[in-house]
DNA sequence: AAGAGCACCAACCGCCTCCCC
DNA sequence: GGGGGAGGCGGTTGGTGCTCT
């Protein structure tokens, strides 16, 4: 598939280099070793033949080839912007260059980095451009992780020109993003009063709480946590829900769920609206919002999970679900947390997809299902009378997944919680607060980019790991196993008694953790972020190529440059050596696309033969699949009849991979 | 040691609302 | 009034690292 869509790259670059007067061979065996191939009109010495155009194409397209996302074409072209390339990429495509070559090279020269030739270059890129399309007359906007250096672009256009129009980032500051991904990123990670880290007791309640009332209203409860974001809020809902749907668990402690349900009752005695900014809607989410933590059993009430049912006796189940109470927030309760498996292996069919996934993982809240099945039934037209008992109606609808089908999975026991399964928070990776006006007060010397991202994706852990063993477990969390025990026993013991609540432990009060030590550590780290900070060097090791794995750099352990070049040592697959090149730290890792053209390698042909094997399957590899075989194949059979193996006077031709180094 | 499963997080997608013309 | 752009929101997905078997 790939294939094709390379050839058509190809061609249309060729197209372009040839109507130039460059001379193009083309090894169609090997889809980016063409790149390397290009002789200039002279015969050899423009800038275009001083390699770097065509060694960087062919190194950046083993990523490329990896992950298989092909914006080869705007990769080649932001190589050739920032490579001093006398060809410039307007001669190549002209007027639909993507962006001012100027502006670019203004770009360039103030942040003093790779920012696009390596973003670009690294991670995939769109291949319809901006988030819901190209909506920038062809220009190719990059998705993906953020770089610290797309950050530091981003937080000097938001300092120069403010919040809002997010669009225009992308047209003033040469950021290849959407405005969406701007906004995103901005109000998420970079502005200045965000507050990272493990959620706080204290906020945990409050989520609670806030869910309680408002449902999945993320952006609203964000707003009643300084700090923190509705994706942060979500996240930690989403994890809470399946962690205590584990742990056969309500989702709302009794006290919450109680008032909730009083504030509700007030609401509906106040002509329905609860609160001045809550008009029908929110009434509706707040009455959804408590029946997660009305649980039932066969649609009875469970006085284990639900001491407060007997209060609420016009609010039957039914009802409730057939008055539609909380459409899509109700159904949110449950569709959030279907599990990505099960997702995969339920996406084929329209209401299966519950009987399977909701059924098996979170059989205590099958009595919700009504209402996510009443929404996907709406959203394809279909529709269920009112039935005012509705456990026929559950059953008919569920029935065969209810019993047989959800233990013939054998993935969950619907009559079994397990609370065996609880698991303690583990600590949040998230990097601490940013702060603006930090950055430059800092009396610490500003870390490389590069090591900052380090930082950000695998924050140092020594200290937190001594004073803070669990960052997240803030005791409402660490209450789970309790609950999950208590309700366990209290199930073993008594589970048909009308016994009270209090044998499900609140425990949303039980002890903290050092939660807020981490915090202030994370803030100590915090002042040592300095988005401008970054170096050439740092940037430029951003300019590499992405591991097999196709992580992110930024991912990748501190640099560890091989031969001079500023190329991170990446985690090797040995498996893609020969058992003879295993455990040998002296040779250039074969498995590396760099490597590969390493000059060591690519300059001396005598070394060919005795590594062919290796290089080829490694090259087979990065091939994937589809072209391992035919690369084999053409390699082992082209190297002493053709010239075009990898020992060809052209590689000979071939500067070493370090010469990257030497971008400007 | 290796692989499967899982948790967590960041980011994307699609839909919606608001606002301007 | 309505069309379109910008931004917001909620749901979903993909990647990575950890844990368990």
């Amino acid at each position: 598939m790939f294939c094709s869509f390379y050839a058509q790259i190809l061609v249309a670059l060729f197209d372009k280099l040839r109507r130039l007067g460059y001379r193009v061979t083309v090894n169609l065996g090997i889809p980016f070793l063409p790149f390397c191939q290009f002789l200039t009109p002279s015969g050899a010495t423009s800038k275009l033949s001083l390699i770097r155009f065509p060694i960087l194409v062919a190194l950046e397209a083993f990523p490329a080839l990896r992950s298989r996302h092909l914006g080869l074409i705007q990769f080649i072209v932001i190589t050739l912007m920032f490579s001093s390339c006398s060809l410039n990429g307007s001669e190549l495509f002209g007027r639909d260059w993507p962006c001012d070559h100027d502006e670019m090279s203004r770009t360039t020269n103030e942040s003093d980095d790779g920012v696009l030739s390596k973003d670009q270059i690294e991670s995939p890129l769109t291949e319809e451009g901006n988030c819901n399309g190209n909506a920038n007359g062809g220009i190719i906007l990059k998705k993906g992780p953020w770089t610290s250096a797309e950050d530091a672009i981003l937080i000097e256009y938001v300092k120069k020109h403010g919040e809002g129009n997010w669009n225009a980032v992308q047209k003033h500051s040469g950021l290849f993003r959407c405005g969406k991904s701007c906004r995103l990123r901005w109000a998420n990670h970079l502005r200045p009063n965000l507050k990272k880290g493990a959620f706080t007791q204290e906020e945990e309640q409050l989520i609670i709480e806030l869910h309680a009332k408002m449902g999945n209203k993320w952006a609203r409860m964000a707003a009643h946590l300084p700090g923190r974001t509705d994706n942060e809020i979500k996240n930690y809902w989403n994890t809470r829900i399946k962690r205590r749907q584990r742990a056969g668990l309500p989702l709302y402690p009794p006290e919450v769920s109680l008032q909730a349900l009083q504030e509700r009752q007030r609401g509906l005695n106040i002509n329905g609206m609860d609160n001045g900014d809550k008009g029908h809607h929110e009434l509706l989410q707040s009455n959804s919002c408590e029946i997660p933590d009305v649980m039932f059993d066969n649609l009875k009430p469970n006085p284990n999970l639900l001491p407060y049912v007997p209060e609420l006796p016009d609010i039957t189940t039914s009802t409730m679900l057939m008055k539609g109470l909380g459409s899509s927030q109700y159904s949110s309760y449950v569709l959030p947390t279907m599990h990505r498996q099960k997702r995969l292996r339920d996406s084929t069919a329209l209401l299966p997809s519950y009987n399977g996934s909701v059924k098996n993982e979170y059989p205590l809240f099958e009595q919700f299902q009504d209402d996510p099945c009443d929404k996907v039934a709406q959203s394809y037209g279909l529709s269920f009378p009112f039935d005012p008992d509705a456990t026929p109606k559950s059953s008919h609808l569920f029935g065969e997944n209810q019993g047989s089908h959800a233990l013939a999975n054998g993935t969950f026991s619907a009559s079994k919680p397990t609370p065996g399964a609880v698991k303690l928070e583990l600590p949040s990776l998230q990097y601490p607060e940013t702060d603006l006006g930090s950055w430059g007060t800092s009396c610490s010397p500003s870390p490389l980019l590069e090591s900052v991202d380090t930082f950000i994706q695998s924050p140092p852990t020594g200290t937190m790991e001594t004073s803070c063993p669990s960052p997240r477990n803030s005791g409402l969390l660490d209450a789970l196993l309790h609950e999950a025990k208590n309700l366990s026993s209290g199930k073993n013991h008594s589970s048909d008694k009308s016994s009270n609540s209090s044998t499900v432990t609140p425990g949303d009060n039980a002890d903290s953790s050092a939660l807020n030590i981490c915090e202030a550590e994370w803030e100590d780290y915090g002042e040592q972020l300095s988005p401008l900070g970054h170096t050439a060097t740092s940037l430029f090791s951003e300019c590499t190529p992405i591991s097999a794995s196709g992580s992110s750099l930024d991912e990748q352990p501190p640099p560890d440059t091989f031969t001079g070049c500023n190329v991170k040592s990446e985690p090797l697959d040995q498996s893609w050596l020969a058992d003879g090149e295993k455990q040998t730290p002296t040779r250039l890792d074969a498995t590396r696309p760099d490597a590969l053209l390493a000059s060591d390698w690519l300059e001396q042909g005598s070394s060919y033969g005795k590594d062919q094997v290796v290089m080829t399957d490694a090259i087979a590899t990065l091939l994937g699949d589809d072209l391992s075989n035919d690369y084999k194949q053409m390699a082992g059979g082209s190297t002493s009849s053709q010239g075009w193996g990898l020992g060809s006077c052209a590689w000979n031709n071939m500067p070493a991979v370090c010469q990257m180094s030497e971008l400007p």
